[in-house]
DNA sequence: TTGAAAGCGCTAACAT
DNA sequence: ATGTTAGCGCTTTCAA
């Protein structure tokens, strides 16, 4: 079933049925209607690949998630990348697009898997998710190519010539600490996320500019460089247990359960002996005990936010470069030194 | 940058560079040098639009999962559907396919979703994940429509006339109850999850095949019609508490973790009042107090050769219909009645 | 072994 | 307001 049949069974001929489908204007509401009615009859959706081939549009955007969901940077929580993935095919379905999906994979090299994601041509633009490292390769290459993106958190290099939506990593971790800071702590650690990553890196900021603000000394020798799982988070709760600290900012939700673990392992309390925030607010913050004092980010929203973007931006309703912040929230539960327990 | 331009460069005819793409015989090894170096130094790919316009094919599979990732069915182990798209994602692009995601959204009516999916037709096959209901309706379609599928998980109608990948969660559940009765446990409870799902009802199946060859009575006040999540796992431990039960086979982890915290906050001991399977063998399985025994299945493996299925059928290597199970394995740990913790 | 030419199903410029 | 026509970039006969 083509076009041309819907034609000559409408009576009309393959422009006017074509008009038609594109809710053009200039159709008489009598032809219109005789080839909608045609168009029903028959389920006719017209072929995207004949479609895409003379608008070279394809109404599909690609995802690129460069590494495996399964990797360490993501083990703990899935919950973070599944959110992510909902976010944008949610918003993709809505405006009519599909989504073609680019995972990282550990069998292929990185080099090979991004010439195979800006090779296949037929996506009208990507939703990047910043990862530990290694996607520069492809944002230059994106950027050289004018493919258009967006990615999900902060670019590390230019940012400023870049499409991105994120959080303000750096108030939110302040934030954080000046709120450590107000329960009485004042050797407050922190525990970072993979260094390369820009959220990491930014969350660290925050709290450099906390002590900076607060006017604390800042120690050095409280900043662990860690990973964001849970592993490491209890690795290097041990290595802070020994330099003694009295609070613990820790770069996301992962590290932070590793590190209750380890303060409860050496028979310190939580939050009298030792305090903890996190960073994220997945699920399971709620449900730890004591209950995790977290900054929430919006994950979904971030998501749907960077896919509207770039359909915008696609459908020339936004203009390239858009940073986009999005707000986050300090959650106070158990974890931070406050009695109460206010949930939500 | 199209073909023509690559065959002027090279000197010959558009047919041939196309030839040299496809690697087709009868090309003189002289102009397959000849144009193969012109590709390469053009970074040349055909354009997959026109390909798929004059092939009819498309090199792109669907993966549909009916229901969002954040639903109840799933909400609180994204690992397994994490784990099912990455093993899907892999496999293709291993055979030089892409990946459209599709996945069900709350916001849109299950009917509409479907004609959604199956209206756009770019693409040569779908992966449909088996989930708790409806997906019927999209399995008949397709089934129609002549467009080559494979399920992920035994469908609920006609099985044996559809390709499926699954595991034989019959015997695997009835394995697990004769284990609790190896440990002394007559009174052996069970708790299901959704029971539209072919998951569940195959494992109740094999909780009742047990019975009938144990030779133990079925009390079926013993069986709870649940949901495969955790709050499920709780309440419905909490009403079994009541009945007076000895053992719990759980239809997977998550409710397994429920009613381990059940029968926890009752106060009794586990294994020695109350002992444990699940099904899944997920992460946190290993990490709950006590490790809980449970049914280890392949997720991945299911996914990857769900794929490999699918791109037999679409390049003729393999027949329809095929149905493929892959094999389970009782991973004893601490929760079922036996001291040791053989960890894996 | 290679080239010429038709056509996949659609859109869009141009006529009318 | 509608139809005619020329491609979009590729594959695939058919002829040479």
């Amino acid at each position: 079933m083509k076009l041309e049949d819907i034609a000559r069974q409408a009576g009309v001929s393959r422009s006017t049925v074509s008009r038609v489908i594109n809710g053009e204007r200039y159709v008489s509401d009598l032809t219109r209607q005789k080839v909608m009615r045609v168009i029903e009859a028959e389920q006719f959706t017209p072929n995207p690949a004949a479609r895409a081939l003379v608008t070279q549009r394809t109404s599909v955007i690609g995802v690129v998630i460069p590494h495996p969901l399964q990797d360490v940077f993501s083990a703990d929580d899935p919950h973070y990348f599944s959110t992510i993935i909902q976010g944008i095919s949610d918003k993709t379905q809505q405006r009519d697009y599909a989504t073609l999906l680019w995972l990282g994979n550990s069998n292929e090299e990185a080099t090979r898997f991004y010439r195979r994601v800006l090779q296949y041509r037929m996506m009208d633009g990507l939703v990047i998710i910043a990862s530990v490292d290694g996607e520069e390769m492809l944002v230059e290459n994106l950027l050289a190519s004018h493919i258009p993106f967006v990615m999900l958190g902060r670019p590390l290099r230019t940012p400023e010539a870049i499409n991105y939506v994120s959080i303000d990593n750096v108030s939110a971790a302040q934030q954080a600490v000046q709120h450590l800071f107000s329960q009485g702590k004042t050797r407050i650690a922190t525990i970072t996320g993979d260094i390369e990553n820009a959220d990491a890196q930014d969350r660290l900021q925050g709290y450099r500019q906390a002590h900076q603000l607060l006017g604390i000394p800042l120690d050095e020798t409280l900043i662990v460089k860690g990973r964001f799982n849970r592993a490491w988070g209890y690795r290097s709760m041990k290595q802070l247990l020994k330099q003694g600290v009295d609070a613990v900012f820790a770069a996301n939700d992962s590290i932070a359960v590793g590190a209750l673990r380890a303060i409860q392992e050496a028979g310190l309390r939580i939050p009298e002996d030792i305090a903890v925030v996190g960073f994220d607010d997945l699920p399971l913050a709620a449900t730890t005990t004591p209950a995790l004092t977290t900054v929430r980010q919006p994950i979904y929203a971030k998501a749907a936010r960077a896919t509207e973007l770039l359909l915008d931006l696609l459908e020339g309703r936004a203009q390239s470069p858009a940073q986009i912040l999005l707000p986050t929230q300090l959650v106070i539960r158990h974890s931070c030194g406050i009695g109460t327990g206010a949930l939500q």
